[in-house]
DNA sequence: CTATAATGATTCGATATCGCACTAAACAAT
DNA sequence: ATTGTTTAGTGCGATATCGAATCATTATAG
């Protein structure tokens, strides 16, 4: 295969995907109060499912941001208390993050209000063509991530 | 199937889809110089692959931005003169975009620069396996395209 | 034709992202 | 124990994103 052909390659799946990740931005966007956005709802997400009591740079690392983002982040959803930030008992420098009740409520709110968009393209599309296309990203995206170490 | 699952199907899509772009942004950003970013490249990737003399509007829309977004991008690649802003003669309010010489000569330069990093992807994933993924995420995508707009 | 509405682009203010520099705490090497 | 290095978090400045309001031009209605 010649090179220009791999690189329009690439760059039609690139082209695809950032235009899907802008579309499921603005899905979770539009179930957001004014004030909250899909970074602060990403973190929530992430500490629900992976437990809470991480670290700031632990979160940061996980969404590979920079550990400035994510101070601000976390800043955010503290002043919403959706989050709290305890010292951590392990290393005085540091601190451990904590969904609260609140955050917690607000997690499954949202999540509850995603269903109807989502279920609905579940109807649309066959789950085979999900999966599979699921299977392909993930090998992608191993690679992608092992090849930015080097 | 469940709802549950549904959900937890699509959060995993669009994670999977979330990750691969930030890291094809990154790939790109590490080619770009200071100055200049994902933002300006992709405007200048349209205006040659769809053809230049468009207006603002017309390429905000496109990449489904807001107008304001795409004045300050479109300032930012003025001031580097990839780009130049002409009055529209059909249209006294509006404008064209014309890529200039130097913005084509960039636009060259940095895919070219690009080309070692998706040539060594090519002999890490199967083509095939490249070919179907885009397939299920262009279906993917005109679908959620056509839900928005209802 | 004139008055009104709609449209293309910009300005402005608020928030987000991110690199750089700084502080405080922990760790390492003697 | 002391000194130098590394690490966690934050403050700050520069740029990016985006909604609301504004200005100029065009389209529409009567």
């Amino acid at each position: 295969m010649t090179a220009d052909k791999t690189l329009s390659l690439y760059f039609s799946l690139f082209n695809e995907i950032g235009i899907i990740s802008q579309l499921s931005s603005a899905l979770v966007n539009e179930q957001l109060p004014k004030g909250l956005s899909n970074a602060h709802f990403n973190v929530l997400i992430h500490l629900d499912r992976l437990g809470d009591g991480q670290t700031p740079l632990a979160i940061s690392r996980a969404f590979q941001l920079p550990k400035t983002t994510m101070t601000h982040t976390l800043c955010g959803l503290e002043t919403h208390q959706l989050i709290e930030m305890r010292p951590n008992p392990k290393d005085g420098r540091s601190k451990c993050v904590w969904l609260t009740q609140k955050g917690h409520a607000f997690r499954n709110k949202i999540i509850n209000n995603l269903a109807p968009d989502l279920i609905k393209l579940s109807t649309q599309i066959p789950q085979d063509r999900i999966l599979n296309t699921i299977t392909g990203l993930a090998e992608i995206r191993k690679i992608m991530d092992a090849n930015r170490e080097d």
